[in-house]
DNA sequence: ATCGCCATCCCCATTTCTTGGTATGGCCTC
DNA sequence: GAGGCCATACCAAGAAATGGGGATGGCGAT
């Protein structure tokens, strides 16, 4: 059920390029899948003056309120178990996920009495980079639409793309900066190698992998080698993924 | 189209135990979906020393081979974008996430060349605690099956919890955990700034922060300064927009 | 066929990092 | 008050990085 509408409405995303297109957008594709509310939460480490703050949501006000004014975001069930969860869930299983303490359940008690029921909240991260979250809520009298959970997963994470897209975070893509060989190099520097080293492994001589390093630094206009690292991890030149565990890993 | 089939392979998911029941139910519903191959990778930060790996695939021998030997990993554009998207997305697109060098449209082609064509890759990330991907692959002569994508995405996703779950380390591993002054050395140093520069700065000698540093390193137990921001910046502790906003860097 | 880029190799001087120590005083907890 | 952690400061030796010179050959484009 509701492919087709997800595939439109993914598509429809691509087109988006403000946060009151997107609120629009999301507001109603939640309530066409059956749900009264959504609420998106996007923490972005830009390269911009101050990290972007997302927050697009159609919560009751009472809610919002008491959430802000308590700063119930630090004590909040749902985020504890955002960090335990690849795949999106349902808030009546948190405890399948987090230890529930009787603060946690009070707390979810109180969302009720504010017109928040059971929720279902996609979880997604990249490392260093931006954190974020999609839920959408139904009533303290209804039941989550399960039929629609796929599509939810996936339509929830399409829109936080689409809101990383929108705080500025998608440039357009950069030509490579450096050649194979230099990113190489720097490879192995970023995980913890020598200079020395590194020649060893690509074997080749010392003063060739300090030439290309050497040459990445002119590139990117640096002048050491951990602003280089981060100038390409940023760039998309290298990733988390490249530095830790290379060692028989595999593309998948 | 396919909804019912992931709720029910979906269920089926959360019955397996061991990771050969997992690679057949995956074999099974990725050619179910169109898909000729598939491959589950999973890495995990348990609180035992050695770290988890799981590799579930049904790839030809011949690029297994060529990917382990030739150590491809490395340079593999596929897990680059990974650290760019928090939605799964098709190879052919993948110069919109990342810059794409000569190396990687050719490590492409030698993937062609052994019977992977087109792929669909999810990302999946939780902060200092596992990092998994999981890819839908066609044959070279076949394009990807995009009425399926919006299932394979929600699959994806299952199947690494699955895998998360099987390997036992749902548990979170403690992080390093880094002083306030030690934290601060880090991110100066990240900045780019030497030791020297970051004392001037904040206004202690030059042995303390060296000091400091030293002690960060022997938390996150790596013996170079690259590491240790790395493995901070994993773990969330330090990130592109502490780093870049200080030094007005600035590209795109 | 000249120009630009790439990869490779070499030298040197200087600075910086890494690693091994030691030491003081403050703060908090058990 | 003893033990732990933190922040501070210092010394010394050796390894490594950085920035400045060079040089060769290959490869592709104009």
């Amino acid at each position: 059920m509701g492919v087709r509408f997800a595939q439109e409405f993914g598509a429809s995303l691509f087109e988006i390029e403000t946060a009151n297109e997107l609120e629009d957008a999301l507001k109603n594709a939640s309530q066409r899948m059956g749900f009264d509310h959504f609420a998106l939460s996007l923490e972005a480490r830009t390269s911009d003056e101050a990290d972007t703050q997302m927050l697009l949501h159609d919560y009751p006000d009472e809610w919002a309120k008491v959430y802000t004014s308590f700063d119930l975001a630090g004590r909040d069930p749902v985020r504890r178990a955002c960090d335990k969860a690849f795949a999106g869930f349902a808030w009546e299983g948190i405890g399948q996920l987090i230890p529930m303490t009787r603060g946690d359940r009070q707390m979810l008690a109180v969302g009720k009495e504010c017109g928040i029921g059971d929720g279902f909240t996609i979880p997604r991260h990249l490392p260093g980079m931006a954190r974020g979250t999609f839920t959408f809520a139904v009533a303290p009298d209804r039941s989550l639409p399960h039929q629609w959970l796929v599509i939810a997963e996936y339509l929830g994470t399409l829109a936080l793309t689409c809101a990383l897209k929108i705080s500025g975070m998608a440039r357009p893509v950069a030509l490579p900066k450096l050649s194979d060989r230099q990113r190489e190099c720097l490879l192995w520097v970023a995980r913890g190698k020598t200079a020395a080293e590194t020649a060893i492994i690509l074997g080749i001589s010392t003063e060739t992998v300090v030439q290309h390093l050497k040459m990445a630094r002119e590139r990117y206009e640096v002048h050491c080698s951990q602003s280089l690292i981060l100038a390409a991890m940023f760039d998309g030149l290298i990733g988390f993924g490249d530095v830790f565990k290379w060692q028989g890993y595999f593309r998948g």
